[in-house]
DNA sequence: ATTTGACCTCA
DNA sequence: GAGGTCAAA
């Protein structure tokens, strides 16, 4: 597993910074990292090893005690979003009993603050395939288009510049297992390297406008781009849609459709839905529905 | 304007 | 068939 980090010497780094968690701010790093939000970070021995900041970090929870090293204390608050006051974000996101429910089993989860860039490709590779495949395409990409970085924490490698994505060769792109989505994430790299303020002029729209900005590169759909709104931009209202949302909403909620397929149509309405019944936060109400999607999907809707 | 099938890879 | 998207009916 070369494409991830991995502690210097085979043991693991000594974890020498300290950050309390305070009571009002739950917190928990297990189903933050594992909930399928995030693809680049692995545990090891009770220890949590990635990136922030193109800088290998290390981090270990016991309760409200996180220890840490590769980076300061300031870009590990940011990344995992510490500042943000879950609990009220969790209130305002309509507290049912589904969410009761999710919030239970899932305790702490926050959404992570991850770079546009990398969040835009991630989602362009999490299309259509399964968890393992996303973390194996973004593996090998890193490894072969990333710089190599190195620090207290271990070893691994950036995530590579959309210029270093482009221009890499077209075997090497086969040889990442990405399948169809190469040429997506080629065509929409050489649009990203030609449009360096992309993500300021992203930020500086409302959601619905950038997300119509989002669909233009190529393999961002409806879902793909709510992703990226979601996870790497702030947007907390985006409500993705996929077919385990769909099904959670549609046995808890009675939306949407029976038909096979999801459609563009059924897509809006779900969404649509999500956002009204949710509010501002609803996209933090989809990270804990989803995650607690296989105890959902097995209700029957008439509780 | 909506719906259908192909698409890489791996299970 | 999968945590979709696109282009062609």
């Amino acid at each position: 597993m070369s494409e991830h980090v991995v502690p210097e010497a085979d043991f693991p780094p000594s974890l020498s910074r300290r950050y309390y968690l305070s009571p009002d701010q739950p917190f928990d790093l297990d189903p933050t990292l594992s909930c399928g939000q995030v693809f680049r970070w692995h545990r090891a021995d009770g220890i949590w090893y990635g990136i922030i900041e193109n800088e290998p970090v290390a981090v270990r929870q016991s309760g409200s005690l996180l220890t840490f090293s590769g980076c300061s204390e300031a870009s590990l608050v940011r990344y995992f979003a510490l500042d943000i006051d879950l609990g009220s974000v969790l209130v305002t996101a309509g507290y049912d009993q589904y969410l009761e429910a999710a919030v239970r089993r899932h305790g702490g989860l926050r959404i992570v603050r991850q770079e546009p860039w990398e969040c835009l490709v991630s989602y362009l590779c999490a299309q259509n395939t399964s968890i393992p495949h996303i973390q194996r395409m973004l593996g090998n990409l890193c490894a072969r288009a990333g710089d190599e970085v190195c620090g207290p924490a271990g070893r691994g490698y950036a995530f590579p510049e959309a210029g270093a994505v482009a221009s890499l060769p077209q075997e090497e792109k086969r040889a990442c297992a990405l399948g169809y989505r190469a040429g997506y994430i080629h065509r929409t790299a050489e649009a990203v390297a030609g449009d360096p303020d992309w993500v300021e002029r992203i930020r500086q729209m409302d959601y619905e406008d950038a997300r119509h900005e989002m669909m233009r590169f190529p393999g961002a759909g409806p879902k793909v781009a709510d992703c990226i709104l979601l996870f790497g931009f702030e947007m907390y209202e985006a409500f993705p849609v996929d077919v385990w949302v769909r099904a959670i909403m549609k046995t808890c909620y009675g939306v949407g459709s029976a038909a096979k397929t999801l459609s563009p149509k059924e897509y809006e309405v779900i969404r649509r839905f999500g956002r009204d019944h949710f509010g501002p936060y609803a996209g933090y109400a989809q990270e804990y529905l989803f995650a607690d999607r296989q105890h959902l999907t097995r209700l029957n809707g008439n509780e």
